[in-house]
DNA sequence: GTGAAAGCGCTAACAC
DNA sequence: GTGTTAGCGCTTTCAC
């Protein structure tokens, strides 16, 4: 049997082209009959409208804008190339994408950012501090009717549409569980790096693997966080100056980006084998790291996903469909040197 | 400025629009010479051909059929309710979905469905065994236009359009390599169960986590497979009887379903604690052993990412465009209990 | 080789 | 309340 259209709806049910439409799209003006009468002939039909012609007959584009940070987080170049790669896929939808760069650690600087967008884009994808000014301006774009998604890093009271990155407590429960096995059952100090303790992402992974270090390795003692500001000679500095305090070191966490510079620090104290690295990102570097046994685990979060949902999402507000949670949920990945990908970026 | 349109792109090279189509899609009957005027033209304008547009003109829809393994494993439940939402998802796209239930073990039989499929279906996405009456059934599906993609189960030699599913060589060498990470330096013996030998994907494991030991854990001796034919009551037998014969088992890695029957047999032996535990795929069942703590590793393919990248694969080879590998590439996913999903197929 | 024109299945403006 | 109609931006047939 043949695909039904509208107008074998209409013709079956005896109205026009436009009460199908109306019923079928929650349009005020028809008879509560009438319309029973539509539905009636929509399931007997099997009816799917063709979401081709919708859009086509619908028209109207959608811009939308990322926001993400200047500098040269290994993890956020990967999500900008995937902005990139999907704007490309998604200009034949009417789907337009262009990339703000701003200062994300700075407050009031990214909200007027933010606020700057406003009347000149169709939806928001940002990587966002959770600050005073950034919540309310988050709050007035929505108020003026533009979708705000948070990526990576959320704004948790801010009326965004939707968060679309990991949960950080999960990730950092994730690190802990892993450092915790990996040691097996030898005692010692850990060492803890974040990045910046402004992103609330860093401060949730950090909770997360304080928890599960505290509950379940109670063997483990975690030194207290350092702040390496996601710079590899920050980051090396610190590791290696945990080395000359503590002789029995056996994990360290490294929760924000600069995982050069641990793996270096671990290689000059000469005993990268018996200390349990744990890192995060999966970029071309780290990914290396892991073949080559210098890191033990990375945990992830899949930035082309990311980018494919927050645009799936702004465009399901805009069209007024729904999103598939289980679709949009972006998953804690794990990856170890046995299931590492064998290509990341275009590199074997 | 405004989405630019064939028309426009006629306009300004002085063309018609069927010109500008042939050019666009590579039909015949265009002068060298009014091609490349179109084709700068085109790149001038930054013109992006609009989808909606073009499906909907080109009309026609498609019809695939996924071929499932009839029983109860409970991996190919989850599947099946994953094809059963996407075929939701894509109706409105003009691509219907219907479910072939099949004996996959049974290689006569599948190539018999298989060639049965022949005529009346569009593409076809298949759990396959591999065997040469299978091979042949594909070769000549695809032989007469019909796109096949195998799916969780490969089969390397047929003309396949594409795999989608895990490296499960990788997924092995992933439970290995877990596995004596969690063991943590203790001596002893290690359990190994496949569901059957003679699906292609269980072998792979079985491989892949044996070379990883032997390499990476001599202090560990692996014991001979054992056929658990994906069943709990069996493998729950298997276990037992495993338990029964030594007394130093370290850890069980579980390759094919019956999971249920493995957490069983640990809890029987009253040792459960101190015996790491390795299984394949998350499903409402596995996930709570997970949280409960009665598994520490599940191995998992994504079901959903891969129904809708093998429809999307499928899609692509009927309208001729081309697939994003890094999309579409299956990763092997591994869960413990802190990055377990916080709902499954609706289930908390 | 190239062009004109008729749809594809919807939506939305307007008419009744 | 309901119907008519003109497109949306392509593809495709057929004519020249």
């Amino acid at each position: 049997m043949a695909r039904m259209t509208l107008q074998d709806v209409a013709r079956t049910a005896g109205v026009s082209l436009a009460t199908v439409d109306r019923v079928l799209n929650g349009r005020p003006g028809v008879k509560a009959d009438t319309a029973r009468r539509v539905l009636a002939v929509v399931n007997s039909l099997d009816y799917r409208p063709d979401r081709a012609a919708a859009r086509l007959a619908r028209g109207g584009s959608h811009h939308f804008t990322f926001v993400l940070p200047t500098g040269d987080n290994p993890f956020m170049q990967v999500l900008r190339h995937q902005v990139t790669s999907a704007a490309r896929r998604f200009a034949g939808d009417r789907v337009d994408i262009d990339v703000l760069d701003v200062d994300v650690f700075d407050g009031e600087e990214l909200a007027t950012a933010l606020h700057g967008l406003s009347g000149s884009t169709d939806g928001i994808a940002a990587v966002a501090l959770d600050h005073p000014a950034v919540r309310r301006a988050i709050d007035d774009l929505e108020a003026d009717g533009v979708p705000v998604v948070t990526l990576v890093s959320d704004v948790p009271d801010a009326d965004r549409t939707r968060y679309v990155g990991i949960d950080n407590v999960a990730a950092g429960r994730t690190a802990a569980s892993l450092l915790g096995r990996f040691v097996g059952g030898r005692t010692g100090k850990v060492g803890l790096v974040a990045g910046s303790l402004s992103l609330r992402d860093h401060i949730e992974r950090q909770m997360g693997f304080g928890q599960v270090m505290g509950r379940d390795f109670p063997a483990l003692e975690v030194l207290p966080v350092r702040e390496g500001r996601d710079q590899n000679d920050r980051v090396e500095q610190l590791v290696a100056d945990l080395f000359r305090k503590h002789d029995d070191i056996v994990g360290i966490y490294n929760a924000g980006a600069g995982v050069s510079g641990l793996v270096a620090a671990a290689a000059a104290a000469g005993i990268a084998q018996d200390v349990v690295l744990i890192a995060h990102d999966l970029t071309v570097e780290t990914r290396r790291y892991l073949l080559d046994g210098k890191v033990d685990a990375i945990i992830n979060q899949d930035a082309g996903h990311e980018v494919r949902s927050a645009i799936r999402i702004l465009l399901a507000v805009r069209e007024r469909d729904d999103v598939d949670p289980e679709v949009e949920r972006i998953r804690v990945d794990i990856f170890i040197r046995e299931n590492a990908p064998p290509v990341l970026n275009g590199v074997k």
